[in-house]
DNA sequence: ATCGATGCAAACGCTTTGCACTCTT
DNA sequence: AAGAGTGCAAAGCGTTTGCATCGAT
């Protein structure tokens, strides 16, 4: 499903998860979103993030047990995410060629992708017990 | 929440996930547990599971936007995704050591784990279009 | 004017939970 | 006998979808 027109709502979607550094999820879009198109449905907001991610305009972050996330950084980069306090941070860091490495011993396989994801305590929720 | 009384119900639980190279969720579990305790509920499939993940006795495996699997496999492991077919495949391959790499990165931060999951297209699906 | 996008509300799939009852300990 | 575990059904939550209407092209 491509965008094919570029309504008010998904513009605002796009500026909206481009302008957060915290990984929103559809529900934060859609607080957020409201205040600068206040009649939008959450409905809207779903099917705008689902097209923005097809058209590779976002990411999505996926956290075991809640919501999916959204992020507007398109560079391959890994996420940390703390077991405290849920928060999620990039991790703009050089990892070594997985994909490569698990390539050579899967044979037959095509692998594509992947998904790095660290787990944790962030700093904060680390100094403050 | 540890287990401190093990039902049949849980046992049959637990061999059926150790019995699965297919990393079943819960719905496949409850499929399988009922030909061994035809009376047990979906609702103890899912606090059998959990009881048996905080016990340290399984992990879960999450696949965006599909239910939770599990998986009685327990040491460290990463696991490849077909994209086509939606099957999981254990990777039991030597990775780098990526925490010790992110956390002399990540001043500050507390970092236990590194989950890594990969996708693309299994075998099967790669070979038969 | 077309037909993709929207708003609304209903429905969905997975999972959790309240309750009375059961059965391991 | 105590209370953890069970079965059942209802509810919860994130997400998707049907439909009539709106509006970008």
């Amino acid at each position: 499903m491509a965008i094919v027109r570029f309504t008010k709502q998904r513009q605002a979607v796009l500026e909206v998860v481009r302008g957060s550094t915290e990984h929103p999820d559809a529900a934060h879009v859609f607080d957020a979103v409201k205040q600068i198109v206040p009649s939008i449905s959450l409905g809207t907001v779903y099917r705008s993030l689902e097209a923005l991610v097809q058209e590779g305009h976002l990411i999505q972050v996926q956290q075991p047990g809640q919501a999916t996330r959204y992020d507007a950084r398109l560079e391959d980069h890994a996420h940390f995410m703390c077991d405290a306090c849920g928060e999620v941070f990039d991790v703009l860091i050089e990892l070594p060629d997985l994909v490569g490495l698990v390539s050579a011993k899967l044979e037959g396989f095509g692998v594509k992708e992947a998904r790095v994801e660290f787990h944790g305590t962030c700093r904060r929720c680390k100094h403050s017990n």
